[in-house]
DNA sequence: CGCTAATCGAGACGGTACGTCCGGTCTTGCA
DNA sequence: TGCAAGACCGGACGTACCGTCTCGATTAGCG
């Protein structure tokens, strides 16, 4: 993460186990707590650590949260069920699933909100959270093209400005309907939203 | 807002100035500091009010924010230009619109992200923020209905998780791409939108 | 102490009481754990009192313990005992008693210590404490000199060196003897002290 | 300092340069940044030294600063000057001048503050900076009484009595006259001071 | 038209968390 | 084994903000 050289200089060596106490600190007091009245000296306490240690690896609560909301997205991973409709709909469960832990909901939007004044902040989230997801993306549709369920996309440029679109849709629909509508993305919503999701890119792709 | 009782008991009256006042202050420190930095004496020095004042009039920082945000959305109107199309892309370019000022993006995402663990504060962006828009998404249909472009939806309850459906991905899809993408909502990314969006639904209705 | 002006402008009213307890709070504080394990939470939690009260009033804790400190020697007073020699030895026990008490030992030369390379904080010094011990050397002098014990001093600025002289050289021995040799100051060094100085001053005058 | 087997038993020596640079580098700390504002860590950086090399020679800060300033002392010499008032003018003016250099200021008066908590601390100034001055007291006597210019003393006990409070009055005097009155002890000071001090000593002997 | 009661500005108050700093201890690898 | 480097735990620092409180000074409307 901070320090790319394998050659440790001198001096002893940053606890490893340390890093992972403090993440895992991190999202317990996420569900205790919530985000607003998480406090770094009781992250520390939890993990068994000093407060020093944490301001030694972060900058502050905000990239911490980032840090520690990243991890639950590592275990995300495209399905292979047989069709476009069913991989589809098996990732935007488990998104849905990640969101609904306490964890994500109290930490995730709390740090996209700090992130609207803070440029390396979303920069930060959106190389450890959002990248990680949009790749899904991409990985679905080039097997759906292997499959034959859609065309081979003649323009890169347009391929690029579809992928954005339809991540902005499925990642937006989802956390609206839990966090701000706070109704759970069960098995039917989900039904219902892919297939007009599909439906809808089937249809305006041939009409352009 | 907080009494109902209009027979004003005895006593000085509240200044009703100092409402109008105080949630102006609040969108302007909301684009000065944001949302974290922003500071409730500040708010009263802005306003030109004591502390107490505030505090007499919200809980804290959450309600006084939520209701300065949900004048924002005040100027939501439903656009009539013709076609259903054209409906729903002007009033969710008036909805990008507003969330692109900065007031609306340090202060949206934070209480929403409070909200997560405090159910009134839910309750109270539900109705002064989010049942706003909502009812804009059933206008729109009654009169699209009315137009002859859709079909009157016999089941009632059907309709209803069809319209919570569109709202869902239309302010979630704008809320992502405005502020996790951090890309404008512009003509282009709306129209590519709504055409997905209407094409879906209509081809999900007649599967259904 | 820090304002004058007996008209309260507006607010609340600093709490009298407050000063009192905390400076009683200091003091029992250095009784137990002396200056350098001393604590600024500690002293405001024995006082009953949060800790930001504590610095709206002093600026730090060495300001808070001169002013501590100064409240013992208030209690400092010229005896009456007849002769020149008896007052003296009367005033340099009391000072003698003062000094041995904890809380005085512990603080006062951590504070001088500090005030050498702090010249508000000696200014405080001198006018909390040190000068309300000098009064006494003059009163003793003009009391001395109503007697006829010792001549008027005809050159004011001669009379006031050697007032410096006699109080360097009195409070010098007292704190050394109590603090650096760890012996007490009791009647017997007492009055062997006192008849060093008279004799020597008294000489050193016909000389001059 | 504390090993004292001269047969270095195995491994690598310790370095007898670090404590020279250690001590010198304490002084020049003390002289920058006065007592409480020094740090080991500082400390350390100035003799190019790791702070672990500190810790093992010196139990903390206290007893560091001590042996520090003790060095400063070791210039002081009993000069012959031909009378007893010219050899205790001189070395009271030695001594003024010691105390009047910025790391003997800040420091002295700070560990004798906190030896007042802590006996081992004020075994240790004791035997490092007092007993080398009141070797002085002792030697000039002795060479006074050689000289015939003081009686041969007796009763043994009532002279250790007496150069105690010779020792007493002298650096306690000075001491005060430096910190607490901040005015230079210079010669005419010290010319008026030895003055009061022969003239009384020699007047109470014959008295008692 | 003066009483009465709630409001107002101001600011002190008890708390709590912040981010920094330092004291001492420990764990590395090199000499 | 000593040593430089530096990470580690613990704890105090001084600051800032929160939400409450206590003042004296205003204001309405009711009597």
């Amino acid at each position: 993460m901070q320090s790319r050289t394998p050659a440790a200089r001198s001096g002893r060596p940053r606890s490893t186990a340390a890093d992972t106490a403090i993440l895992a600190a991190t999202r317990a007091a996420l569900v205790e707590l919530g985000w607003s009245k998480l406090t770094l000296q009781d992250v520390a306490t939890r993990a068994g650590v000093a407060k020093t240690t944490l301001y030694r690896r972060w900058a502050g609560k905000n990239e911490l949260v980032v840090d520690a909301v990243a991890e639950l997205f590592d275990e995300l991973r495209l399905p292979d069920l047989g069709s476009l409709a069913a991989d589809i709909e098996g990732v935007v469960l488990q998104f849905a699933a990640i969101l609904a832990r306490p964890e994500a909901k109290s930490g995730l939007m709390a740090v996209v909100a700090e992130s609207t004044r803070d440029d390396a902040l979303r920069e930060r989230i959106r190389c450890s959270i959002v990248e990680r997801q949009k790749r899904l993306v991409l990985e679905g549709r080039a097997r759906a093209q292997t499959r034959g369920e859609l065309p081979a996309e003649p323009d890169p440029e347009q391929a690029a400005r579809t992928a954005d679109l339809i991540f902005d849709v499925v990642a937006g629909a989802v956390v609206h309907r839990t966090l701000v509508s706070a109704e759970p993305a069960d098995g039917e919503w989900v039904r219902s939203f892919t297939r007009v999701l599909l439906v809808g890119l089937a249809g305006a792709e041939q009409d352009s």
